[in-house]
DNA sequence: TCAATAGTGTCTATGAGACACTATTAA
DNA sequence: TTAATAGTGTCTCATAGACACTATTGA
């Protein structure tokens, strides 16, 4: 890095204010046969419920900063942050000039074994109310994630391969917060699915056929 | 704005490192029967065409520091920037540890008469091989403007009301990049137009019915 | 056998593409 | 009248919804 860079008032680089740059994550996942739920940690100073963040490191990238937090705060080895949005109301945050970079991050939930003190896994629809305008990153990450959800089959992997078509509109389910047809849902899916050697343990009923995604 | 903030470790939020914030626009426009454009201003430190943009202010919001980037640079009155991503890669610019939040504006013609020396219109396609990764963000707003013109007619306002069905098409054509069906488009978009009095000047033919949206 | 779940076949309604046709103007 | 552009009618095809039907298991 250099300083020797002056621009055209022959300012350099760090004449200028600037801000805190936080990174705050939505971390979204599907307990089996839950509803689509969202990562908690526990804030040590205010003593609230919010999205695990962390302000960025020195020449830190802000994925390397979301996986940090992730780490750090909840015992999670996040997967792949995805950017959502930049939130920089400067009332939004009382502890001073911060910007807000939301992500979003899908987890399988047997990668989430939050100990309930420190991290809790919550129901989307329970958590609204956390400060720092966590409720909007929430927002955000649920419609994007509902995007994703409307035109593949898993693209953020939550279910373990080889998954029954069941399993898998149940999961779209979940996200879409809404039911879906299964004769559609399978016929729209199938073409982005592999089948393999039907099986299946639980109950009666025919064995339903496993399928891997591509 | 306050200082008293303390975190987990003791810390007020300005004992950690903050990164230059900048904001570059990509201000894309449709001229008259031409192909989508962008507005390119001329570096004076450097001597390059980019984009437009600038660093932050202290307390400054993004929406803010990209109109008024807009007005220095290119002596333009900006609309409504709407943000589109973080570039953070240590290596894009040269300068030091800067954050680069790209943003798109669109901007009918008529509002964008640059004079040639300090900014200049150009078509998108022309525009490869700017610095500090400004490529990208062309490539960012370029897909952001065709999903939004996929849908809705002239959903960032570049054609003075009313205009005509064929007016309407060659914007839409511009912006996704190939032909559309002239039937299909119409009965896509009459259910989201209002017909005004049928008017029209130019040359022969049936006199086109005007429209405006909604 | 019955209940339960998986999966198929098929009818219908809708919407997009294709394209021929009509309508209205300037020259 | 002719060229040019605007706009309509309608055929076909692909797809989604609806739903009845078959298939395969546990109990």
């Amino acid at each position: 890095m250099t300083n020797e860079y002056r621009d055209a008032d022959g300012k350099r680089l760090t004449d200028y204010p600037r801000p805190s740059v936080a990174v705050d994550t939505a971390v979204l996942t599907v307990p089996a046969g839950g509803p689509l739920s969202v990562l908690q940690v526990l804030d040590a100073v205010d003593g609230d419920w919010r999205l695990p963040g962390t302000f960025v490191h020195e020449g830190e990238q802000l994925a390397s900063a979301v996986l940090r937090s992730l780490s750090t705060k909840a015992g999670v080895t996040g997967l792949a942050p995805e950017q959502l949005h930049v939130f920089d109301d400067p009332s939004r945050d009382d502890r001073g000039w911060v910007l807000s970079v939301a992500h979003l991050d899908v987890v399988p939930a047997s990668a989430l074994e939050p100990d309930g003190s420190r991290a809790r896994i919550v129901p989307v629809a329970d958590t609204l109310g956390m400060v720092h305008g966590h409720d909007d990153i929430v927002a955000f990450a649920v419609a994007r994630l509902r995007a994703a959800y409307s035109d593949a089959p898993d693209t953020h992997g939550l279910l373990a391969e080889p998954f029954t078509m069941t399993e898998l509109r149940r999961v779209h389910e979940a996200i879409r917060g809404e039911a879906l047809l299964p004769d559609s849902f399978r016929r729209a899916m199938l073409p982005m699915l592999t089948a393999t050697e039907a099986k299946r343990a639980e109950g009666p009923g025919k064995p339903a056929t496993r399928y891997r995604r591509g």
